[in-house]
DNA sequence: TGTACATCAGTGAACGCGCGTTCACTGATGTAC
DNA sequence: TGTACATCAGTGAACGCGCGTTCACTGATGTAC
């Protein structure tokens, strides 16, 4: 009981009652603010206010603890882009909406980038692939995930007859590369100190770079 | 002395003679395989066959060292950059050769990337900005560092008629995102599995993608 | 409805590890006369 | 050319740190009868 009031936390009972989803979400906290290498096991007990070893009836190990947190990056990431496509609803032309769901999912993720710093190099940094492996713990509402989100996008591009059938195979790497690569740049690279404003045009003029390249 | 053979080297005399350089040399043979994080003091003055602390007497600690490596990473990709552009001699027209100028710095990039990823990742994983900051320690032998090199590349695509003036101003940028993507994705993110021929046909697109799209 | 007992989810204590860094030292080198 | 001495570049020993992980444990919960 002290050691529960010492560590903020209201514990109830002896037993925790859901330890796994609050390590996963103090493991998230850390991600957040300090990227991967921040998702340290033993801090994540410390902030729940249980003893390290407890993890360990939760989560296997460390790795299995982070790839967890990836993975609900992953999810907020594709919630991101999800939230970002509807705002799209009142559009015009076929081609136009198209269009706009391609950039919709560029803005997003640039955005992400920028906000969720932390999550953004979690979702990332990690072994593991994004676009198969895992279910839906790195999905957003839609059941898809960042990657699949792009997929659909792109088809959408094609039906509407925005995007060449033949250059439709891997133009989601295309894309995908010159946005993460921004994303990058801006977030621990050489693009740090660039002012909002033109990290702004910068972004807007890479969405057309892509738009005119594919 | 069998301290000095103990570790596979040899060591004329209680002093070494050029310690700074040996722990720098250690220390990106350290970055080449594992990244920055690999990058620990101790293994470098272990590997070079001195005591630990001995390191201080030539870096004031771990981060400077790191940034040494890093630097001599980011001077290693400039030396690959201008060792492509050299390729290139045998030209025919003005724009033809600026356009290929830009490709071989796309390709250098990637490959560099592809051969160097411990490398290439201490180059840009770590704080500091590769453009701005530092002098020809990061730089190859025309003493241009590998942003630097870009802008030149690009500058030149201007004089030939091949960029539209007004589009030159952050170019750098674009171009540079989208390759930096690419060799991300490939080297440690989800593009990681993919075949050697599959990879080397996207990397094609998307310098396409970029000479169509600035 | 009450009791006995198996199972579960935590605790307590301890490990070994390797790291970066500091201190006081000593052997080697170079310089002034 | 030789010697005295200051400076330099290493050594030796030790620190504290925080981590992941393992072990044997005990309190709480749920289930069968």
């Amino acid at each position: 009981m002290l050691d529960a009031i010492r560590h903020g936390r209201s514990r109830r009972t002896y037993h925790h009652g859901d330890l796994r989803r609050a390590l996963l979400e103090a493991g998230i906290a850390l991600a957040r603010d300090g990227g991967p290498d921040a998702v340290i096991l033993r801090e994540a007990t410390r902030r729940v206010g249980v003893v390290p070893n407890a993890a360990y009836r939760h989560f296997a190990n460390r790795q299995a603890l982070l790839l967890a947190v990836r993975a609900a990056a992953l999810a907020a990431l594709a919630i991101a882009m999800e939230e970002e496509l509807a705002r799209l609803r009142a559009s015009n032309s076929h081609a136009g909406f198209a269009r706009a769901s391609l950039r919709a999912i560029g803005i997003a993720y640039l955005r992400f980038a920028r906000k969720e710093p932390g999550l953004f190099r979690t979702a990332f940094a990690v072994p593991g692939d994004p676009e198969t492996a895992g279910g839906s713990e790195m999905a957003g509402k839609s059941g898809l995930n960042p990657f699949q989100l792009l997929g659909v996008t792109l088809d959408r591009m094609v039906e509407a007859g925005v995007l060449v059938a033949e250059h439709r195979p891997g133009a989601e790497y295309l894309a995908w590369a010159a946005v993460h690569g921004l994303a990058m740049l801006v977030l621990e690279g050489p693009l740090r100190r660039l002012k909002r404003k033109q990290t702004r045009d910068i972004e807007q003029r890479l969405l057309e770079m892509i738009e005119k390249g594919l």
